[in-house]
DNA sequence: TGTACATCAGTGAACGCGCGTTCACTGATGTAC
DNA sequence: TGTACATCAGTGAACGCGCGTTCACTGATGTAC
């Protein structure tokens, strides 16, 4: 059985444009954004530089596909690990961060390229949007996990929202900290305290 | 009175190099520090880009000496504010959190190039140290003050160190939110509730 | 199924710009007498 | 104080590289009969 022949027209050029996505990532994070080339991507994509212009009309176009495809994956991973989470028994605010918190991915790369995006998306008000909506769909993901993991530690969230952006400063704030002095467990260590204590704080005793 | 001679050679050289390092933050802010081109640098400044090269090696070394000097001069403005505040009668964590935290600036080109530069640092490890001796330098600073003030809140401090990490990580992670959405006072609400949170779940009641 | 034809994704050469870096120079600044 | 001299910070022209961007082309892929 062959494929429906409408769809293999776009075939090669979707696997083109995912390569050039997939090269895109490990280039900004050695070089930086700012000075990444066309031609260090696509070569290291194996491609010649058409083949770029055939598929983004510039690099920051090709920034913004990327920073969204590995922000959603991101997400969907995390959700994933979350959900994993469901049958097991977690007694406390503590136990839940303890195997929670270890199922986001602190990556030294990603950190990078989503610092410099962070830089740019504060240069224009377009991907300023894009960035907040991403924090809102993150939230709005992630929290009903967290509000039912916490039902069963016996915690109730009188307002999620401000939960859910202290969670995310908690998050970025911290994550910056353990890249930065990797090997010193204690940074890590205060990492998951404060998330314990922001969590508690949040959180009331039902 | 004539100024000793041996000042003045330095002066005109101290001269331009103070004007480079001006003239760098609003274009690293503008540009980012990887689109920001020497010419660019010198042309604000009022020079040649030889000036620039008999001043620095590279944009990397200037990058980082006005990293440095803008910092430096960041903690010494909080440094002052906090002095302040010190006759003042500050009776609960809430009323110092109110007076305190509009004293350190979140200042949008600032911010835009504190993200570069800590996606940069991470890429290489001597400017990790760097950057990290600078936070514990902050937390050196400005502890001291933050200790008296709680103390005249009745609150003691059982482990400093990891309360001046989880203010900076709270600093550092509110601050993008309410740089991305500055016009939303809920944001920055939350940014001092969130202040007032931690310091309450980091100190005890004496 | 097989063959002729159409499409268009990616090639690779070409062009030109802008920037990094160098360096012989000039004139501002300071020194010696 | 005044003059001749020394220093060296900043000038500005020059060179060359590397990259962005374009575009005529080719050959892989799919279509029609």
């Amino acid at each position: 059985m062959i494929e429906p022949t409408a769809d293999r027209v776009p075939r090669r050029r979707a696997e083109t444009r995912r390569r050039l996505l997939e090269a895109a990532l490990p280039v900004f994070a050695e070089e930086g954004f700012g000075r990444s080339t066309v031609e260090q991507i696509c070569e290291r994509a194996g491609y010649t530089r058409g083949a770029f212009y055939s598929n983004f009309a510039s690099l920051d176009e090709l920034f913004l596909a990327m920073w969204e495809g590995r922000s959603a994956a991101m997400i969907a991973a995390v959700r994933a690990a979350f959900d994993a989470f469901a049958p097991v028994e977690l007694p406390d605010v503590r136990a839940i961060v303890e195997r929670v918190l270890p199922a986001i991915p602190v990556d030294d790369a990603w950190f990078r390229v989503s610092a410099e995006f962070t830089a740019h998306a504060l240069r224009n008000p377009g991907l300023r949007r894009v960035m907040t909506a991403r924090e809102e769909a993150i939230a709005e993901a992630l929290m009903p996990l967290m509000v039912e993991l916490l039902a069963r530690a016996g915690r109730s969230i009188p307002d999620p929202v401000a939960l859910g952006q202290a969670l995310v400063a908690m998050h970025d704030g911290t994550s910056v900290q353990c890249l930065m002095d990797p090997d010193n467990p204690l940074v890590w260590q205060r990492r998951r305290d404060l998330c314990v204590q922001v969590i508690t704080a949040y959180t009331e005793e039902t």
